[in-house]
RNA sequence: GCCGAAGUGGUGGAAUUGGUAGACACGCUGGAUUCAAAAUCCAGUGCUAGCAAUAGCGUGCGGGUUCAAGUCCCGCCUUCGGUACCA
């Protein structure tokens, strides 16, 4: 009847040739931009997982095109990234060739999957047509600045002409401090110092920033690469190391960030994780003077109702005044500190309950108390967190208390809360005690006084915090965007103009670091050494610049002399459903946002968010199967069954591939001898060892029946797991209808969940059984032109009202369900009427696009489905004459009764109660009450 | 640690607004067809007891609100995602 190779093949190519996807800017028609978050195109290939949310998006993209909208649907590849970088170190191959063949074979699985991609819009971000415009976006962010005062940004050249006008007292911009100038003083810097004052407004800029340090390596490594301090290669100690960096200043937009999270149709969960992300707190900024020397500790609190009770300070280990305030008594031992703390990384800081630190021999003064407080250096403060220094008040705060306690420093009460039993330290609720002039008052009312009181004296000032920090923009690394910057002999840097872009990243072969832990680019001197001694910048971009923009490139891809023309970006305006994992839930989207929000203060953009809906598909898991090697054992090595492993014997788990393993993810799932024996030639370094079962140590010579038990967990689909399923085989199988329907079938979109195809028959079964409706019994093509009988209408829309209701929703998975209730309900009715049979195609075009492309033609039609209108329901085919009426006792469903539709609530009581049932159901007992949810149920209370 | 999410039969899941728990599908059991198998078709299938009618129990655990709780509230447990250089 249909061969799905062959009908596959026959589609695609007529969607190509007849570029069935491909839109323009039409205006006539409604737009939508139905968009995917971009793949990385990893050298695994593309896995079951990934076509989830292609799928889901490819769903709902087809229907809003059948529902008359000109849809947007690109796909393109994130095509920088470390693991292409790693793959060259390991082989030699170079990024852009392993790159070139990892997207080349994601096209074509992508392709096989019949999505409705607009191809001819493709982009890959290492492409320097792309990356041009990357760069371009980068020289804004330098070239501009921060305006408090109109909340947007505005150009430095600006700046530069106000400071050169009245110097910088009268500006108010996102930064670092600066102490203020006139424009006399701005005069007379020297440019190396202008430089310096214009780093601290500029929205791209430089300062020193830690990365992951492994000196054995003689590389930076990413946090992914590092695992309990050490190298994930080779097990390395890695250290924190200072270097100067570009950062982003996201913190710039940290408001506009926050609040216009009410603009965006996003899930609850996902805003929350961003806003917490953002962390506004309000608060206080106050300096402690330092007890003999003139400088002062700037720290941020929420509680400044509570500084009476702060009885010591703590700054951050790599807080600037550590080396200037240590004592010579206490040098050791906060060298010793110093060299611990560098081993930690910042979620073992913050993770970590051990309470550390070390006095460094200093004092400073508490501003309101003026009693001499001491300086410790502890790894709960972190230098990127508010000043990267607190006053420590360990009778109302449950670290400081820990502290404290654990150093014996001076406890002093300063919040009562009698008045509060049962309330946590954090709760800004109490009374103030011991505190001078806030004593006897409220919390809330101590700290506007107390922050009154700190403003008034020059001490403080109320400040809004953020947990949220800038972004480093600096990678050492070869596989990323060059920076357009270069440095002339003072090293002061300049941003390229658009005319010199892009910057070409370099071809090279050798992907090493420089001794110095630079980038390889920094090896490759002839690029990096300008004509006029001016020297590159040999940094490259993370992988979130090119991502953070790329739905824009994607409204006019081609464009040479701009990023996207103002004629496109206005026609597509912004993404109205953006498709993607949740694991991009602040990194990428708070980037992207903040690009945006930065292009829309230079007019580029008209939106000030870039994606309107977002919905977060689950991720399909892995099973990852282990055998037990037994720790001790060696010469032989013993791996033993898993049904066999005993409490205090330690084993090591080693990952199997699961295509060696039978009944994988089952609790019985094992190796037969076969496995055993694939393993062993995939694992070369494991032969001659034993392999023990219930029936002794396996003789791998001997043909018997063999179960080694293995071990099976559930995790993230990945190479190094050995557990990637392709979804070639499956399709190759199945095909591609049934494959899409299959994994809407599994569940819900947003839900993750281990990949089987343990039900993958039933959906495979309902399509053959769609077909047969257009068949005879000969398997002749078939249908009748009569007029439909009401059930069969009756059956045809209630599929309708519920896929169109369920795709709106995301809810494909009852879509499905939905579609094989109609379909069974059809084939009982024996309904083979061409007005039936034409709708459910339709209806069904947008799951399974090659069946009802085949059958749309079978049935005489011409021109693609796919650009047919979707069909709608009609109320009028649905009526019910009678509803079925649970009966329930006190809840619990007893019986059913059909009862008349037109029934009223009082009606229907009245029936209930005259029912020759009654005695039945409530079993004589008296009857308390009667609810009657029209339409839903009745409950009788006795 | 912190932020977010999830937990329902043997399995994937359904229950749209507090209103019939288990739709749909897999698997399993029995039957039809077949020399046999596969495929297909029909019937049954939450658990416990019972020949059955039926009764009791049942949505991770412990409480609570309600005529009614998978759904709302409080307290836990487990798993997953993120935690700022994987993407």
């Amino acid at each position: 009847m249909i061969d799905y190779s062959k009908i596959e093949e026959k589609w695609a190519h007529y969607w190509s040739e007849h570029k069935t996807y491909e839109v323009t800017e039409d205006l006539d028609k409604p737009k939508y931009y139905v968009l995917d978050m971009f793949p990385y195109p990893s050298g695994a290939g593309l896995h079951v997982g990934h076509p989830l949310g292609y799928i889901a998006s490819d769903i709902f993209a087809r229907h809003k095109r059948m529902n008359g909208y000109n849809v947007l649907h690109p796909m393109g590849f994130d095509a920088f990234g470390l693991p292409a970088e790693e793959y060259a170190l390991e082989t030699g191959i170079h990024p852009a060739v392993s790159t070139r063949q990892n997207m080349e074979q994601y096209r074509q699985q992508l392709s096989r999957l019949g999505f409705s991609f607009d191809w001819s819009r493709e982009i890959y971000t290492s492409d320097p047509n792309y990356y041009k415009w990357t760069q371009w976006i980068f020289t804004q962010l330098f070239d501009h600045y921060y305006d408090l005062q109109n909340d947007k940004a505005r150009p430095i050249a600006s700046l530069v002409r106000r400071f050169e006008t009245e110097g910088n007292l009268y500006v108010r911009a996102a930064g670092g401090e600066v102490p203020s100038f006139s424009a006399q003083e701005w005069k007379k810097m020297t440019a190396k110092s202008q430089d310096e004052v214009l780093m601290q407004y500029r929205l791209a800029y430089r300062k020193v920033g830690y990365v992951n340090w492994c000196e054995a390596l003689g590389t930076v490594l990413a946090n992914d690469q590092v695992k309990d301090g050490h190298s994930e290669r080779g097990g390395h100690p890695v250290v924190q190391k200072a270097m100067t960096q570009w950062y982003l200043r996201i913190t710039a937009y940290a408001d506009r960030l926050l609040y216009d999270l009410d603009r965006v149709d996003w899930s609850h969960a996902l805003k929350t994780m961003q806003s917490n992300w953002i962390g506004r707190s309000e608060g206080a900024k106050v300096w402690f003077d330092i007890d003999g020397l003139d400088e002062k500790i700037e720290i941020f609190t929420t509680r400044i109702d509570t500084i009476f009770g702060a009885t010591y300070m703590v700054l951050a280990p790599e807080h600037d005044l550590v080396s200037q305030l240590t004592s010579p008594e206490q040098a050791g031992e906060v060298a010793d500190y110093l060299a611990y703390v560098q081993s930690r990384s910042e979620i073992e800081r913050m993770a970590e309950k051990k309470v550390t630190g070390v006095f460094i021999g200093a004092y400073a003064i508490n501003p309101f108390s003026k009693v001499k407080i001491p300086i410790w250096i502890g790894e709960y403060v972190l230098k990127d967190y508010g000043t990267g220094a607190i006053m420590a008040v360990p009778s109302d705060d449950d670290r400081d208390r820990l502290f404290a306690e654990k150093f014996g420093l001076e406890i002093i009460d300063v919040v009562d809360k009698s008045d509060y039993p049962g309330t946590t330290l954090s709760e800004k609720v109490g009374k103030i005690i011991n505190s001078d002039f806030l004593n006897g008052l409220e919390v809330k009312d101590a700290i506007k006084l107390a922050s009154e009181k700190a403003e008034e004296w020059g001490i403080g000032k109320a400040v809004a915090n953020y947990k949220m920090r800038d972004a480093n923009f600096s990678r050492q690394r070869y596989w990323g965007e060059p920076f357009p910057i270069i440095y002339d002999k003072d090293n002061i840097p300049q941003a390229l103009s658009l005319d010199e872009l892009p910057v070409i990243l370099p071809v090279t072969d050798d992907f090493k670091p420089t001794k110095a832990g630079q980038s390889p680019l920094g090896k490759l001197d002839s690029w990096v050494t300008l004509s006029n001694g001016y020297t590159r910048e040999t940094d490259t971009m993370p992988a979130v610049a090119g991502s953070s923009w790329y739905y824009l490139r994607y409204m006019d891809p081609h464009n040479e002399s701009t990023f996207a023309s103002p004629q496109n970006i206005s026609y597509w305006e912004s993404v109205d459903l953006y498709i993607g994992g949740a694991e991009h839930a602040v990194a990428h989207l708070l980037y992207a946002r903040f690009w945006h929000k930065f292009l829309f203060d230079l007019d580029l953009v008209p939106t000030v968010e870039p994606f309107k809906k977002l919905v977060n598909q689950g991720m399909i898991q892995g099973v990852i199967e282990f055998i037990l090697l037994e720790k001790e054992s060696n010469a032989p090595k013993v791996f033993v069954s898993a049904d066999l492993a005993r409490e205090g014997v330690e084993y090591i788990k080693i990952p199997v591939h699961i295509n060696f393993v039978n009944d994988y993810g089952n609790p019985q799932s094992y190796l037969s001898l076969n496995g055993i024996r694939q393993f062993l030639n995939w694992r070369p370094a494991f032969k001659g060892a034993h392999f023990k079962t219930r029936n002794g140590v396996v003789n791998l010579e001997l043909k018997q029946e063999v179960k080694f038990i293995t071990v099976s967990e559930v995790g993230k689909m990945s190479k190094s797991k050995y557990n990637v399923i392709n979804p070639d085989e499956v399709i190759d199988r199945y095909g591609t209808d049934c494959f899409r329907m299959y994994e809407m079938f599994l569940g819900p979109i947003e839900q993750a969940k281990p990949w089987d195809t343990n039900g993958i028959d039933g959906v495979s079964k309902f399509l053959r059984k769609f077909v047969d409706l257009f068949y005879d019994k000969n398997g002749n093509f078939a249908h009748s032109d009569q007029s439909p009988t009401p059930e069969e209408l009756k059956v045809l829309h209630t599929c309708l009202k519920k896929v169109s209701y369920d795709i709106e929703n995301f809810s494909f998975n009852t879509a499905v369900s939905a579609m094989m209730i109609a379909v069974n309900d059809l084939r009982k009715l024996q309904c083979n009427k061409r007005e039936v049979l034409e709708a459910m195609v339709r209806m069904i075009a947008p799951f399974a696009p090659f069946i009802s492309e085949e059958l749309w033609h079978q049935l005489g039609q011409s021109g693609s489905v796919h650009l047919a209108s979707y069909p709608i329901f009609d109320e009028q085919f649905l009526k019910e004459d009678t509803i079925t009426y649970p009966i329930c006792i006190n809840g619990k469903k007893k019986d059913t009764l059909d009862i008349d539709a037109s029934l009223n609530k009082s009606e229907i009581e009245a029936l209930i109660l005259h029912s020759p049932n009654i005695d039945k159901w409530t079993g004589s007992r008296e009857i308390r009450k009667v609810i009657i949810v029209p339409g839903r149920m009745v409950n009788i209370v006795v």
